[in-house]
Formats: structure tokens, C-alpha cells, sequence
DNA sequence: AGCACGCCGACT
DNA sequence: GTCGGCGTGCTC
């Protein structure tokens, strides 16, 4: 019978269990390691996470501590250990083989749970807890939250080592500086209150929306110095090295030298270390960076802080791929500190943690936004197709009036799109994105000429728009960057400068000129523009992504935000519909009342970040192997798999791409809201499992994928 | 990932 | 008897 065979096996297991154990000696309370070597006297045993290598399950493993490296083998410390089924020799435990690995020493303990002998610490690399309890658990937290391992984090969040910085000693600490005044934090009802809870010790949470013009950058200084003031420590976070210099040199003007760091890509690496081993020494409390600043380990961190959270630049790009805003978030909830989550515009993300309730808005009254505010108006097919001379010059007359009345009191920014981009289809009529009639994801058309749906397959026989029951779709480009040199043309009196990706000016002077610009990469005007105009509006509104609205809308606020008010004279002109919704958030100037509505919409719809999703992407058989053996959440949704787009010519390469000639897949998995750590902690069981079975190809697992169309 | 162990068939 | 295939499991 088969419980009869059942018993036979366990018994045998058991004795081969049994015969192990008569082989390995019995286990031992405490450690004895090689030859009998001294082991420290205290706490001999070492709980070591292994950093690189092969398949670690995320888990800790027990190493001996030997007398000698009693005293630098601390909590946090850079190890290397003996890892690998090497020969051992059972006799003495001694053990040949094995590789050497790095490693942190998480804890010290004074018994092994590990019922075997324990290998020793082969090497303490230095003295220096780079790895303390709190960025432990942070790291473990965004290891949870996003699929990831544990090392994979640590590699973004502890630096690499230089010796010969750790030998510098960090300046001493200064005093904690003066409560700051609140400034133009008065432009806000609540400003000031939110600067006295922080200067309190409080941890205020809030979503701040920013009035436009350059205050923005003292504003957050204020707050990192009303922390500071608390005797607790600040991090504010930002999307480029642009942002994070007007940051720091608020700072600096307000705190003077020595009481904040720096942190950003285009510092070298070893001034980077020496900047990091002095916020991790606890001698600078306050930090300003970009995304990787996010881990930074600032002592008694009392407010965390991250400026304009739609940039896609907030995304990690390496595994496990964590949002700044995410990370933040587990930071202020971990930590109890204060967190600030300030733009010009309003992610739905910032919406959804108002909704909530558990931040605060932050925000101007009406009067003083429609003070400062440029004045906005648009052009839009109906204008196009009555005016004439925007047909010959293919620019509306509105925007040539508006260009050149701004050049005779200031430069003139134009905002054109960037090359690269995919337009979604949408209805020729009225512009209603094409989506499945099944799942509402984004339809595409395949080389065949037939439309399909981008998350599910499905295809799309006869189209019709929901809205106005047209039946053609359209995916228009405009060259808008010719435009723009004809524009110059124009004017030949007046100066043209560009800044663009690989050419990116900060500033320009506030005399008259044409700024040409890609979004992200506007030069900020002394005394700001006299005027802008946005001509990529149906380019941006038409990228393939869900977000498509939500992005134009704050790329247009942060062009618009540099002009001067409508009460100085400052006018914008924006060539998209009036009747599209993120255009008339632009025009009203109410990005937030934007992210709320288009909340509500993704709630009704089932889209993140109401939702939660992930994607696994891989060869098609590891996809569907991956699909069947996770044991997804109740009510977990997935949608496809579809074929992935091969990385190609003439679209830029992104980082969901197969591997050039792989045929890939993406199944994405989508679960109620929250239901996202269950929906992690299954991915990574699942992913765990196949990889310690060694079946088949592996997946790639991406929490909140932002390219889902 | 490596590297052992172990349980099978084919050989000097 | 002994050598060696690779399937399974462990690495402190």
C-alpha cells in the first residue's frame, strides 16, 4: 500500500538522516571551528549574509568568529567567508575549497542554530559597520516589497569600499543649526505649520504642490533645516544633478558649510565614499542627492523628502528596480520620520497617499496661483485647421503673436519633443485611446496590419471607438523640431540656444532669446521667461503609456513653472486640444484635481496604482512554467503572456527588452490593492523555487512595470 | 553556481 | 567487482 511505502521511505530517510548525523559527530552547542583555533570569548558566532555568488535564499549563515577578529568582527563589518561545498574533512572539520565571498556580519550571537560545525571568518575587510540594523531592515523591507534579493539590494545601497578613505577621519559633528524662518513657505495656508512640526520633532507627512518659479529649492532646504534644527536628520531626494545643486546651494546659503552632503552621479567614487562614511559615521545628518541618496544612511533620520516623483529618473535601474518614492515611503514609515512629497505637478501615486489619508496636502490658495501662475492658452484643431498661416508655416498664429511679444521683454522658451518616441493609437475623431474590449490595456497593431491588445493578445476585430463610434485610428507625428528652427529663422535678430539631452544648459540670461528645449531639459531663465511655447502636445499625450496624460501634464507645468506670472506678463501657449483633460488642468492650473480624477479613473478600471501589477517576462515556456508553479494571491488577475517587442532599430532600447534575438514573452499579473506584498512574496517563491530546482530558463519579475501601456 | 553524494547500467 | 552517467541537494 501506498502508506506502507510512505513509512518505508521515511524510515529509511530517517536513517540515512541518522547515519549523516553519526558521520558529522553529534551537533554542538557552540561553534568549534578548525584545529581547534581560538574562538572570540563573547558572542563566538557570527550571523554572516553572503553578498555575491550563487542562488542565496536570502537567508543568514552562521560563521565562527576567531579570537583575533573578536574585536573588528562587529555587526555591519565587510567580511569574506568560505562558501561552496568544498572537500571537508570530517575528522577535524577542517575545510579545503569553497570560494571566497563577501559578506556582511549582520549580528553576533552566542549559539548557532546550525547543527554542524562552523566555518570561520575568513577575513574581517575592515573595521568600518557599513551595514547597520536600520539600513538592514530598509534593504530587507524594499527586498520584500519589489521580488528582489537581499544582496541585490545591498549592492544599491552600500557603496564600494576605498580603503584610504575609511583611514580619513570624518569632521566632527556641528551643533544642530537655528529653527529656520519659513520664508516663502508663507505663500502655503499650512506652510508654516508643517515647518514648526518638523521643527518640533513631529513627523508631518504631506503632498505639496508646488506654486510655480525657483522656490521650490529654498523651500525644501527650509524643511531639511527645520529637521536639522530638531536634532534629527534630513534626505532629500531629486530626479537629476541639476535639481540637486539648487538644493544643495540652498542649503549651504542657509546652514553654511559641513552640516549637509551632497550625493549625486557625477561625484567621483571615492569623494562619494568619503561623503557617504560621514553620513554613516553620523558627522553630516543631512543629505541632498539623486535616486541612489535614497539608502543613504543618515542618523535619527527625522524627514525624507523627494521633489518632483513622476520623473522617470526616481526609478532604479538596476534589480530589483525600486522607485525613490517607494523607498521613501518605507523610510518614513520605518524610521517615524516626516516625509514631503513636493512637484509642480501630482503623481497619482502623491493623489492615492492624499486619498488615503495618510499625507496631507500641501497646497497654495487659488488666488495666489492664479497670481503666479503664467496665463495659459491653447491651440487646437479647430484653430489650426481656421488659420492659415499655421497651415503654410505649420505654427498657429497664436503661438507667433505670443513669441513675438514675449522676445520684446524676455527669452522665449519652446518646448519641443524629444526623437524616439512610439505615438499610441488613438480615434482619428477625438482622440479617445484605442483600448481592449477585454482588458482596457493599450491596443498596438502588429505587422500584419491587425490590432491587438498590448497586455492580453486579444485581438481587435473591427474597431470601433467607445466614445464617438469612429472606426480609424491614427498615430500622428508632428515635426515640431523643425518647427522650431523655422521659428528661429524668424527672428534672426534674436539668439537662438538649444539644450537638449546630450547638450543640457542650466541657465540662460534673462535678456530676449529663444530657448529651444526636450522635455527635462529646460534651462531655468533669470527672472523667468516672458513666454513659452509648448508644441509637443499630441506627441506626449500619444507616448504608449497609461501614464501618457499625467507625464505631458508635468512636463508642461515644469516648462510653465520657469515663466514669469500672468500679473508680470508671463504667457504659455499649449498646442493640444482645450478639450483634453490633462490641457485643462494646464490651463486652470490644477494638476492635483488632474491625479484625482485620473485616480478615479484607474480605480474604476482596475490600473495601478489602485491596483498592483508585476510582470514576468522571459522566454515563452520559462513564462508559462513560472506562471504555473507561483502560488499567486486569491483574485490575482493574469494577463497574457504576449510577445515582448525584440529590441529593434529606430526605438530607443529599454530595459524590459529581450535580448537581441531572443523571442521573449510578458505576462502581467495584476492583484487587488493591497494584495501587493502577497503578490511579491509569491513571485519570489516562485522564482526561489525554479532556481534552486535549476528548472528551466529564468524570469525576469518587475513590481509596478512602468511601461504597461 | 559548484561540488558532493547516490543510485543505476556497462566494463577491464 | 569497479567506473562513471547525471539527478538531487547542500553550502554555515
Amino acid at each position: 500500500m501506498s502508506s506502507n511505502n510512505d513509512a518505508q521511505g521515511e524510515q529509511l530517510a530517517l536513517i540515512r538522516e541518522s547515519v549523516r548525523k553519526a558521520k558529522a559527530k553529534a551537533p554542538r552547542a557552540k561553534p568549534r571551528t578548525w584545529r581547534g583555533a581560538e574562538l572570540a570569548g563573547r558572542l563566538p558566532v557570527a550571523r554572516v549574509l553572503v553578498d555575491k555568488g550563487p542562488v542565496h535564499l536570502d537567508k543568514l549563515w552562521d560563521y565562527a568568529v576567531p579570537a583575533e577578529l573578536d574585536e573588528d568582527a562587529r555587526p555591519g563589518v565587510r567580511v569574506r567567508v568560505r562558501f561552496g561545498a568544498g572537500t571537508r574533512n570530517v575528522r577535524d572539520g577542517r575545510r579545503e575549497g569553497g570560494g571566497l565571498l563577501d559578506g556582511f556580519i549582520v549580528d553576533r550571537v552566542e549559539e548557532s542554530e546550525y547543527r554542524g560545525p562552523l566555518a570561520a571568518i575568513a577575513q574581517v575587510l575592515s573595521p568600518e559597520p557599513v551595514l547597520g540594523p536600520r539600513l538592514l531592515s530598509l534593504c530587507r523591507a524594499v527586498a520584500d516589497r519589489y521580488a528582489g534579493s537581499l544582496a541585490d539590494v545591498l549592492q544599491l545601497a552600500v557603496p564600494p569600499r576605498h580603503a584610504r578613505i575609511e583611514a580619513e577621519p570624518s569632521p566632527a559633528l556641528l551643533p544642530p543649526p537655528k529653527v529656520p524662518a519659513a520664508g516663502s513657505w508663507e505663500r502655503y495656508p499650512t506652510g508654516r505649520a508643517y515647518l514648526e512640526a518638523l521643527a518640533r520633532g513631529d513627523a508631518p507627512r504631506a503632498v505639496w504642490t508646488a506654486l510655480p518659479g525657483p522656490h521650490w529649492a529654498e523651500e525644501l532646504a527650509r524643511a531639511a533645516a527645520a529637521a536639522l534644527a530638531s536634532r534629527r536628520g534630513a534626505l532629500v531626494v531629486v530626479p537629476d544633478g541639476r535639481a540637486a545643486a539648487r538644493v544643495d546651494a540652498a542649503l549651504t546659503g542657509l546652514l553654511g558649510e559641513g552640516r549637509h552632503v551632497l550625493l549625486t552621479a557625477d561625484t567621483g567614487p571615492e569623494e562619494r565614499y568619503r561623503r557617504w562614511l560621514a553620513v554613516s559615521r553620523g558627522s553630516v545628518r543631512a543629505v541632498v542627492g539623486t535616486r541612489a541618496a535614497m539608502f543613504a544612511p543618515v542618523r535619527d533620520l527625522g524627514f525624507v523628502a523627494i521633489w518632483d516623483d513622476g520623473d522617470s529618473s526616481h526609478s532604479e535601474q538596476h534589480a530589483p528596480q525600486p522607485h525613490a518614492r517607494e523607498v521613501l515611503l518605507l523610510r518614513a514609515a520605518q524610521e517615524k520620520a516626516a516625509f514631503l512629497l513636493g512637484a509642480f505637478g501630482c503623481s497619482v501615486e502623491a493623489a492615492q497617499l492624499v486619498r488615503t489619508g495618510w499625507a496631507l496636502p500641501l497646497a497654495a490658495e487659488r488666488e495666489r496661483i492664479r497670481a503666479v501662475a503664467p496665463l495659459v492658452r491653447t491651440v487646437g484643431d479647430g484653430d489650426l485647421a481656421r488659420d492659415e498661416a499655421a497651415r503654410a508655416a505649420r505654427l498657429p498664429s497664436l503661438a507667433w503673436q505670443t513669441a513675438r511679444e514675449g522676445l520684446r521683454h524676455g527669452p522665449v522658451l519652446v518646448q519641443v519633443p524629444r526623437r524616439g518616441y512610439v505615438p499610441r493609437l488613438a480615434c482619428e475623431r477625438c482622440r479617445e485611446p484605442a483600448r481592449c474590449g477585454h482588458c482596457a490595456g493599450p491596443l498596438e497593431a502588429r505587422d500584419g496590419g491587425t490590432l491587438h491588445c498590448g497586455w492580453c493578445g486579444t485581438e481587435a476585430r473591427d474597431w470601433h471607438c467607445p466614445e464617438c463610434g469612429g472606426a480609424r485610428l491614427r498615430a500622428q507625428v508632428v515635426g515640431a523640431r523643425r518647427t522650431a528652427e523655422e521659428l528661429g529663422r524668424a527672428f534672426p535678430a534674436v539668439p537662438v540656444r538649444t539644450s537638449g539631452r546630450d547638450h543640457v544648459l542650466d541657465t540662460v540670461p534673462g535678456t530676449p532669446a529663444l530657448v529651444v528645449a526636450t522635455p527635462g531639459a529646460e534651462p531655468v531663465a533669470e527672472g523667468g521667461y516672458a513666454a513659452a511655447l509648448l508644441l509637443d502636445g499630441w506627441a506626449l499625450l500619444n507616448l504608449p503609456d497609461l501614464r501618457a496624460g499625467e507625464e505631458a501634464l508635468r512636463r508642461w507645468l515644469a516648462a510653465a513653472a520657469l515663466v514669469r506670472g500672468q500679473e508680470a506678463g508671463g504667457r504659455v501657449v499649449v498646442v493640444a486640444e482645450p478639450t483634453l483633460r490633462p490641457v485643462q488642468a494646464l490651463v486652470r492650473w490644477d494638476p492635483a484635481g488632474h491625479a484625482v480624477r485620473e485616480l478615479a479613473e484607474r480605480e474604476e478600471l482596475g490600473f495601478p496604482p489602485v491596483s498592483r501589477m508585476a510582470s514576468v517576462s522571459g522566454p515563452p515556456e520559462a513564462v508559462a512554467e513560472f506562471l504555473a508553479l507561483a502560488e499567486l494571491p486569491p483574485g490575482a488577475d493574469v494577463l497574457g503572456p504576449v510577445p515582448l517587442p525584440a529590441a529593434v532599430a529606430g526605438r530607443p532600447r529599454r530595459p524590459g527588452d529581450a535580448p537581441v534575438g531572443e523571442r521573449w514573452e510578458r505576462a502581467l499579473v495584476r492583484v487587488r490593492p493591497g494584495r501587493g506584498a502577497a503578490l511579491a512574496a509569491a513571485l519570489k517563491t516562485a522564482q526561489a523555487v525554479r532556481l534552486t530546482r535549476r528548472e528551466g530558463a529564468p524570469v525576469r519579475l518587475r513590481m509596478d512595470p512602468p511601461d504597461i501601456g
